[in-house]
DNA sequence: AAAAAACTAGAGTGAGTACTCAGTATAAAA
DNA sequence: TTTTATACTGAGTACTCACTCTAGTTTTTT
């Protein structure tokens, strides 16, 4: 049932994510889906309310991700963990684009400026993916693969920070970083098993 | 001469950084600037024109700042050049937040897109930050002072990704990254260090 | 003093915008 | 089969948008 609000919720996510949300007219979203106008509001009330469904999909879909990569992936090695989570993460900037796009838009944290709901998604999107290479790093340092003594919050979100610099540049046609995978994985060694 | 059409210039720079470019309207802009909206067209053709000239005046403002650093900042040892550099590239997105916001909307590459001007403008900023950070780690290879026998330009890019995107993080108020400054130096210092 | 450039006021254009609503088709429940 | 709830339609509404045009005034340059 409500097929075509299946419809219209992914091609809004494509269309908001390579476009934007303001360049995206529902005029546009109905063409797209072949859907009536009226329709759209009849399953979403505001643009805006599609646009925070949107954001819940997004978020369910990581977690989702996230989850199917925690069975699959097995190693005894913090080190390794996080070698394995910023791989993850790339694979994730790659296989979902329009996930990554919507969340490098400055539109989704103007939002999250005024919609409670839409504030939570974006939280528990980045407290998932931050939470991935705090755990790696608190297992490292537990079997003694990772001998940093920076605080592991801070750590993580360094690292983080320069995945997902990467990805930004990736996104945005200014470098091609799958060329840059080697180099990253060392640089994160580095920077984890230097106790100075 | 022209006074209105700087003061046209330098609210745009604002609103579009601040509120985007497609949610900025021309009558928003006049009434911000005591200017009739005929004035705004007299001075720049299209609301696009404008966009590309804030793009220019933003270039060569970096250009500046970049020149300023570069004769006060006296180090004859490349690691800490890059420390220097880090600190400026900070030092900019604190005191010029509306630059690295506009650059970090992806209305800018979508225009540069359709525009050849929007691309050599956003060209010659990356080109200018980039070679701040591989200067410092060619003159570091020189002197000694850093080890890392991984690819320069990459280094280089690993580098900014870095840093830029903890200003993103910054931007978006997702965490105050001035409290990351110790950590990501020495994070900074550890990948140059390192040579295996 | 003349000429050129900067600027104003505002009405007007046509295309586009999000959103509404009365009505219809379609499916599931009775 | 009838009822009923849900899914869906598309023309219509009130409004905003970038941009133009005219006919003038002010300011700056020569």
């Amino acid at each position: 049932m409500a097929k075509k609000k299946e419809a219209i919720l992914k091609a809004a996510t494509i269309l908001f994510a390579q476009n934007g949300f303001t360049e995206t007219s529902v005029a546009e979203l109905a063409r797209m889906t072949n859907a009536a106008e009226g329709t759209i509001f009849y399953h979403f009330k505001t643009k805006s309310d599609l646009f925070i469904a949107i954001l819940k999909d997004v978020c369910m879909g990581i977690t989702h991700e996230f989850d199917q990569y925690m069975t699959r992936v097995q190693c005894d090695n913090g080190l390794e963990m996080m070698e394995k989570v910023i791989t993850f993460l790339l694979y994730l900037a790659g296989h979902h684009e329009e996930w990554f796009l919507l969340l490098q838009r400055h539109f989704s944290y103007e939002m999250a400026y005024e919609s409670e709901a839409c504030r939570d998604h974006l939280a528990t999107i980045y407290k998932t993916l931050l939470n991935l290479f705090e755990g790696a790093i608190i297992k490292g340092q537990e079997d003694g693969s990772i001998a940093t003594k920076l605080p592991t919050h801070k750590t993580a979100l360094l690292l983080f920070s320069m995945v997902n610099g990467l990805i930004w540049l990736n996104l945005n046609d200014l470098y091609d970083t799958t060329t840059l995978y080697e180099e990253l994985l060392v640089s994160c060694r580095r920077m984890l098993t230097t106790s100075n």
